[in-house]
RNA sequence: GCGCCUGUAGCUCAGUCGGAUAGAGCGUUGGUCUCCGAAGCCAAAGGUCACGGGUUCAACUCCCGUCGGGCGCACCA
């Protein structure tokens, strides 16, 4: 990417420089230059500081940036350096190998291969099978499916999991509500105790349940009937796992009392109080945790380590786990696990998501299963899958999401997403008219269409776009083209950070920052006119920037429409 | 009490690695369609970056402390 070149060529120039002994008493260059683009774009459309240089050359930042500066050949961009930095300029044969490269590349113009192929096990949303998701639910099911979109484009090799907490106490609640409600649909007469599921979503599932003949135990059907639902909400909400992984088979394939003989072996357990303990305290944890309760059974951290040490040796050199933010206290028993067993515990990565708070009628609702709350079903069929997904990834992680249903739903066109939607359409149609016959306003004759099909596809294929920047341009339009040319070059680096830095958000802001610069290019720039030369310049950059803005939506799961 | 997250424009949020004049959307005000989609574009107003120290040539950014908000501190899952 231009930044990385333009890093490079400093570099290259320092080391130049200090052979020449041209920076004081700099002797060795150990600097590893930062290239960024500037706020504001007089100084240049890249900048190098070189400023932290001044304390090891014991010279002033302006004249290090001129003896630095020096020794770079500007070849397709101008140099100027002020107060410390170097600041570049491209010029058109540069703006134009951008534009031959994404025409040449398409949507894998920012592709790249960070990622070494690393295998990477990505755990998310991991819900009970109780009942229907919450609207949390939906925030991690958009972050992990978009994440591994990302990781995998930049050459990550992503495994994408569900665990299914198909084990514990919740599973005989889940079971003896469905019983009560079965009853209930007979006319019986019956008492809820506390602490059950009384939500309405098991009335269907006792239909269902009357329905199949009642052979399968309660638990078991009221199990699959759920996580068929959760499935299907996940496939509608563009969220594919590779796996759905049952906790209760880690039981079944005993797995878990191998895991915990094995932590015995090691000497990291002891009894206390009829319980079977893990000492994590002699890692980084705060206290020691129960893995077998006084009563025989297990912890869930049990089974969990259980499932962790399963996915280390199915060979996955990286975990991440998306958790909420309640359970942060949770990761240092985990690493203590994973490091008790031999393995480095560096390997798991724990993203925490604040959690998404639900405002209706301006108040705050909690959320929880147990209560009456809006379910991802629901706000998915108020404010589509698009809004939603945009909405739940456009915040970074760390931040806590103030979902206003009402807002969502009755502002919804004031979403940030149809402004970068209607941004892909409105390019779409100016490609769509390129090929379509015009109309005469005067005498209202009809006109052949300025391109055919066939020219269009050469359009894009190839074209020289360098006249665009030439004299008789205006200032305004050769402005924002370039702007426009910069912003989509960008999108390799927004990539690649964002699968870096595992932040998703930053595709939400980069498709707004590019929507804009498009539209300001439509703004100053006629596409289509009688200059045939010109519009098919014109068109070939409308056309990346469809590409790229189609494949930074793709990413995050959102649809970039033809026509709205 | 301890731990994690957080405090930036009226509201919701960006701010990468410590660098040039602190950024966007919404909201407000004023412009802008005979012409490719005005769901757009342009302009204006709006800031003691919670507060106090420290490190540095340079701090919204790093360190320490104080205050406010969220979440968690189980033989629940």
């Amino acid at each position: 990417m231009k930044k990385d070149f333009f890093a490079q060529l400093v570099h290259g120039a320092i080391d130049k420089a200090i052979e020449e002994k041209q920076l004081g008493e700099l002797q060795e260059n150990n600097f590893n230059p930062i290239c960024e683009i500037p706020k504001n774009t007089q100084f240049g459309d890249y900048a190098v500081n070189v400023a932290s240089l001044a304390r090891f050359a014991k010279m002033a930042p302006p004249i290090i940036a001129q003896n630095i500066a020096r020794y770079i050949n500007p070849k397709g961009f101008s140099i100027n350096t002020a107060a410390g930095f170097i600041n570049f300029k491209l010029e058109k044969e540069l703006l134009n190998s951008i534009v031959e490269e994404i025409l040449d590349k398409k949507e894998f113009f920012a592709s790249s291969n960070i990622g070494h192929g690393e295998k990477v096990n990505l755990e998310y949303v991991s819900a009970n099978p109780t009942g229907p998701f919450h609207i949390g639910h939906g925030r991690w099911a958009a972050l992990g499916s978009t994440l591994a979109n990302i990781m995998n484009f930049c050459g990550y090799d992503v495994y994408q999991e569900f665990y299914i907490n198909d084990a514990g106490n919740q599973i005989n609640k889940l079971a003896r509500s469905l019983e009560l409600r079965v009853k209930e649909l007979k006319g019986e007469k019956v008492i809820w105790e506390d602490d059950l599921y009384p939500g309405e979503y098991l009335i269907d599932c006792a239909k269902r349940y009357i329905e199949s003949g009642e052979k399968e135990n309660y638990a078991d059907f009221a199990k699959a009937d759920m996580l068929r639902l959760q499935k299907e909400l996940l496939e509608k909400f563009r969220t594919h796992f590779d796996c759905f992984f049952s906790e209760l088979s880690l039981y079944k394939n005993n797995e878990v009392e191998k895991c915990v003989a094995e932590l015995d072996k090691k000497g990291k357990l002891y009894q206390k109080d009829g319980a079977i303990w893990f000492k994590s305290s002699d890692y980084t944890d705060s206290q020691d945790r129960v893995l077998k309760k006084s009563d025989g059974t297990n912890t869930y951290l049990t089974a969990d380590i259980a499932y962790h040490k399963n996915k280390l040796e199915r060979g996955f050199t990286r975990l991440i786990n998306i958790w909420g933010a309640d359970h942060h206290g949770y990761i240092p028993r985990m690493k203590a696990a994973i490091d008790a067993l031999g393995y480095d515990s560096s390997c798991l990565e724990v993203l925490l998501g604040q959690l998404v708070n639900i405002i209706q009628n301006g108040e705050q609702m909690r959320m929880g299963k147990r209560k009456k709350m809006v379910t991802l079903d629901e706000l998915v069929d108020e404010v589509g899958v698009d809004a939603t997904r945009f909405w739940m990834l456009m915040r970074s992680i760390d931040t806590t999401i103030d979902f206003d249903i009402d807002l969502a739903k009755s502002q919804s066109d004031k979403n940030p997403v149809f402004y970068v939607q209607y941004a892909h359409a409105r390019a779409c149609s100016i490609l769509r008219k390129a090929t379509e016959k015009r109309i005469d306003t005067e005498n209202k004759s009809e006109l052949p269409a300025l391109f055919s099909t066939e020219e269009l596809s050469e359009i894009k294929k190839d074209t020289n776009i360098e006249s665009l920047f030439d004299e008789n341009q205006s200032h305004d339009s050769k402005e924002a083209a370039k702007a426009l040319i910069l912003k989509l070059e960008e999108s390799k680096a927004i990539i690649n950070a964002a699968a870096k830095l595992r932040a998703p958000y930053l595709l939400c802001k980069y498709s707004q920052e590019l929507a804009t610069a498009f539209h300001h290019f439509y703004n100053y720039s006629r596409v289509l006119s009688d200059d045939k030369e010109l519009s098919k310049k014109r068109l070939a950059i409308v056309y990346c920037f469809t590409v790229i803005l189609g494949k930074t939506l793709d990413l995050i799961g959102v649809s970039a429409p033809q026509k709205m």
